[in-house]
DNA sequence: AAACGTAGTCTAGTTTTCTTGACTTTTCAG
DNA sequence: CTGAAAAGTCAAGAAAACTAGACTACGTTT
């Protein structure tokens, strides 16, 4: 499935609701139908078309999603919640804070002087600092 | 702009062909239209009017990518290349290694024992693996 | 056997999206 | 001033997306 259909098959809101009730646990046709509140079976046949390999039937007969369709839900929602551009930098300054909190922990593990661990925190701020200027000076983000 | 708007915006491929134009450079009617190789000005007013937020006209009169339309562009791009899902786990371990190799020269500028160095690597490498490892496990990767 | 629930398919119609092509308006060179 | 290119607008038709509801098939319950 290319980025063009992938984009298509979430961009209708039942479509994205269905991925949400997946990723909750595998479900049969007719559950998601009550779940939905829909009446029309072919409603939900055409829709579950659509969402092509982003869901598939599991051994016991019921959708589940693919790695694939979690991932989407997963673009939906962050993109929902920070849009699209301020995902890079949260992403960015947790995946450093959280480095830097667990590097820490190992030196001071060891033993080492707190200088050290006020050289990381200084270090943290300055890289959060930084990353946010360089990307409001490039005018990124909307105001 | 929501995100749903912005999914349906680039559920089309000529307006994807279009971001990759403006991205490019800023580029007047006319121009756009023979770029993309199309005879009708209404397809094309139609298609700039459906991207909406995502472009904008500058000073010139040319249309330009706002900061929305860039974001969505690159959001495409990446998609296309990796699939929703590497997305995120190779930011991770970029802005990780990065974090350790920064945090690293910074605890040599000190004149710290080689142990810490030793120490980072070893958990760059766990941290690398684990994560690796707890997303094939969770088979979020397609096969 | 009859009724019920699950899991759909199929068709026909509605709505929305997309495209075409004719038309307007502005700008700018000759 | 005139003609041509740029930058659109608009209405109408074609195409695609969407929906409703009837229908099938199969296994379970009564």
């Amino acid at each position: 499935m290319g980025s063009d259909e992938t984009f298509e098959a979430i961009a209708h809101p039942l479509r994205i609701k269905i991925l949400k009730l997946l990723a909750g646990k595998p479900m049969g046709f007719s559950e998601l139908k009550r779940k939905l509140g829909i009446k029309s079976s072919g409603k939900l046949d055409f829709h579950l078309k659509k969402l092509g390999s982003l869901i598939a039937l599991n051994g016991e007969g019921k959708y589940t999603l693919t790695s694939e369709g979690y991932a989407a839900l997963q673009a939906v929602i962050t993109v929902k919640r920070y849009g699209w551009q301020r995902r890079a930098f949260v992403i960015n300054v947790v995946a450093y804070v959280v480095a830097v909190a667990f590097t820490s922990s190992k030196i001071l593990c060891v033993g080492a002087k707190p200088i050290y661990l006020a050289i990381l925190v200084l270090a943290t701020s300055w890289f959060a600092f930084y990353s946010y200027w360089s990307i409001v000076r490039r005018k990124v983000f909307k105001v």
